[in-house]
DNA sequence: CAAAATTAAATTGTACGCAAGTAAATTGCG
DNA sequence: CGCAATTTACTTGCGTACAATTTAATTTTG
């Protein structure tokens, strides 16, 4: 039992986490690469193949994203055919991403992605559900504070 | 059941991990404000607190970071008076890190992070300690992995 | 021993990630 | 209505991250 015990590498939570993340992001880059695509905007394509449509400030809210970062990225996207900027006529601050037929068709490739990354996270079955069940409970914990503040 | 469904954010568990990372550091900010540091000089003084010396190296090993990252890093950390950087005498390739006096002292005061942080993370200690476990099985998996390909 | 291979750190280039500030549009309030 | 407050996205500046390359030192090998 040490003075310094809390200040240990070691007894940190926050550290694996964010050893883990940019681990598992390292190994998408070489499946990635084939698509041209980086991982921020893997994700970023992944809401707009949902949505279709999107605004700006609801993408940057499911990705926990500012628009100082999603911007870039964004007209990234756009030069490369996948997605249409262009302002909402109804309120003109707003930016609605549409989802063209390029980026449709990028979503039928991208499938196998999933498929080949499925190797790389050797945990079990309940592991990945206990893991994915509290980040989510984290993340909603989250949520909740950036609402109260704003 | 979608064809895309593995393309779907929810049924990611990167992604939750990669938001909780940074959602999580983006809390250390406010206090490791006070203390002039960032979150990655914070968990490099981290491992050096410990080792009171420790080359490149070794530090990148620990922190899942390379030379490239690393570099910036320690020049600034020296630059503020808390490490000194000096070439090993028996392989000069090496850079050796020191804690300095003034890093020591930091020491002190850092011990106010962990305390202010504790209430940031809301899970049970079960959940926490799971997670914890699952993640540093993770990692260790990835530190085969990455041994194997060097 | 000398050339080739390896290793360590630094450098370069690209892409985030975020805080802070800006500009334009919209909302709300007196 | 008209002005102040808010909202939205954009921009700027700084600090990572990391792949790829470079340089220098050391080790391995023929």
């Amino acid at each position: 039992m040490d003075k310094y015990d809390s200040l240990k590498l070691e007894n940190q939570l926050c550290f694996p986490l964010y050893a883990v993340s940019k681990e598992i992001i390292r190994r998408y880059k070489p499946f990635l690469d084939e698509l041209d695509l980086t991982y921020t905007q893997y994700i970023t394509m992944m809401v707009i193949w949902e949505a279709k449509c999107i605004n700006v400030r609801d993408l940057g809210h499911r990705l926990y994203l500012d628009s100082g970062t999603l911007t870039p990225v964004l007209k990234k996207l756009e030069k490369k055919g996948y997605i249409a900027r262009c302002r909402s006529t109804e309120d003109e601050r707003s930016l609605n991403i549409y989802i063209t037929e390029e980026g449709e068709a990028l979503r039928d490739q991208a499938l196998i992605i999933p498929q080949k990354m499925g190797g790389c996270i050797s945990i079990s079955q309940a592991d990945f559900e206990a893991m994915y069940r509290t980040l989510y409970q984290m993340l909603d914990n989250f949520s909740e504070e950036n609402e109260a503040e704003a």
